[in-house]
DNA sequence: GCTCATGATTGACG
DNA sequence: CGTCAATCATGAGC
């Protein structure tokens, strides 16, 4: 600042003329000029700046950068306003939020009450929650990787905004920035850095996507039930011939038993009565096994009824069409009916086809 | 690879 | 809401 002005310098650059001589030195020359700063030593280029600066003719300079620049500023701007339609990143961020990605889990923004009731919308299905503990680490440590980088690249955003401003406003100085021009910098560096995002949240979405369908679609894989299970339910099953309508608490302990969920019993006993109503043939040796097994031991807390206990003589007089296994069966079934309350809700199909025999 | 068995899903019904 | 009936999708045996 307050160096002794030493405007003449050795000057080792013979193409540099000093700053007043003559005219007839046209804009070409003054560029050189610049150009030829960055070669110089700092100090070298601080005189000289200074020395151009001062120049006469960069006021003339500095109004035909200025109207150049104009004119691609203009140009620019058509190019620029373009943008990038954000209906993309719109979809993006609306599914990060229906997976509940979004939300930092720790700090929530818009209250407690929004993570009360808009727990998944189009997302996870809230039943057999057996996998889920799993499902929801892996799910939150994607979270918190999105979340770090999101952060990683708001910080870098910051910061390259502040370096380029800077320098812009140095620049500002030996040549002509416009506070729009500055702006409009910004929004490159903006748009560039949401470029950059949207790849994340891309890869974030995809990898929920892949989480998802290995877990929670997993459930659509079918697993055969272990044999214990089967048994089980089957030794239910057949104890409960003339009424295999488990109550909410048999569910439940049988499913206890089995090591299966209760909404699994219930689809067990749903496909089974199907599935013995229309072949009760194939059925026979299955349910002959099994009322043997449970008149040896009954186990069953509900209190075996014993109603299946006759030994089977296959076609005797059951006509084939119920789930009978012998003409004996449909004696207990009619006393069994009789002691019976008719099976919770709609028991009665089961029923009239018991008492049909 | 085909076939059958079987767990899960879906839509209708009461 | 529980059940039935049809259907899907996969596992297992051959």
């Amino acid at each position: 600042m307050d160096a002794p002005p030493r405007p003449a310098l050795p000057s080792p650059a013979p193409s540099l003329p000093p700053p007043g001589p003559p005219p007839g030195h046209d804009t070409g020359d003054v560029l050189q000029q610049i150009m030829a700063i960055t070669d110089q030593s700092l100090e070298e280029a601080q005189a000289r700046k200074h020395a151009l600066n001062c120049h006469r003719m960069k006021p003339a300079l500095f109004s035909v950068l200025c109207e150049i620049k104009e004119k691609t500023v203009l140009n620019i701007r058509g190019v620029q306003e373009e943008g990038l339609p954000d209906a993309q990143l719109m979809r993006l961020d609306n599914m990060l939020l229906a997976e509940g990605v979004s939300r930092p889990e720790k700090r929530a923004r818009g209250g407690p009450a929004v993570a009360a009731g808009t727990a998944t919308p189009g997302g996870c299905p809230n039943d057999n929650s057996l996998e889920h503990s799993d499902y929801r680490a892996k799910l939150s440590q994607i979270r918190q990787i999105y979340h770090s980088e999101l952060e990683k690249y708001e910080q870098a955003c910051r910061e390259f905004t502040t370096h380029v401003t800077n320098l812009l406003q140095e620049q500002s100085r030996t040549r002509p920035v416009l506070p729009e021009e500055m702006e409009r910098m910004v929004g490159v560096i903006h748009s560039k850095f949401r470029a950059i995002q949207m790849q994340l949240k891309q890869s974030t979405c995809e990898a929920v996507m892949t989480l998802r369908s290995r877990f929670l679609d997993a459930r659509r894989k079918r697993r055969n039930f272990s044999k214990h299970a089967t048994e089980v339910l089957n030794e239910y099953f057949y104890s409960h011939l003339s009424n295999p309508y488990p109550s909410e608490e048999a569910k439940q302990e049988l499913a206890r038993k089995g090591g299966i969920t209760v909404s699994q019993v219930s689809n067990w006993f749903g496909n089974k009565r199907i599935r013995y109503k229309k072949n009760m043939g194939k059925f026979q040796e299955e349910a002959t096994i099994y009322t043997a097994n449970t008149e040896g031991n009954t186990t069953e807390a509900g209190g075996p009824r014993s109603q299946a206990s006759c030994p089977s003589t296959p076609g005797s007089g059951s006509s084939g069409h119920f789930p009978l296994t012998s003409a004996g069966d449909a004696l207990i079934s009619l006393q069994t009916l009789a002691s019976l309350q008719p099976a919770p809700g709609r028991g009665g199909v089961w029923s009239q086809v018991s008492v049909r025999a």
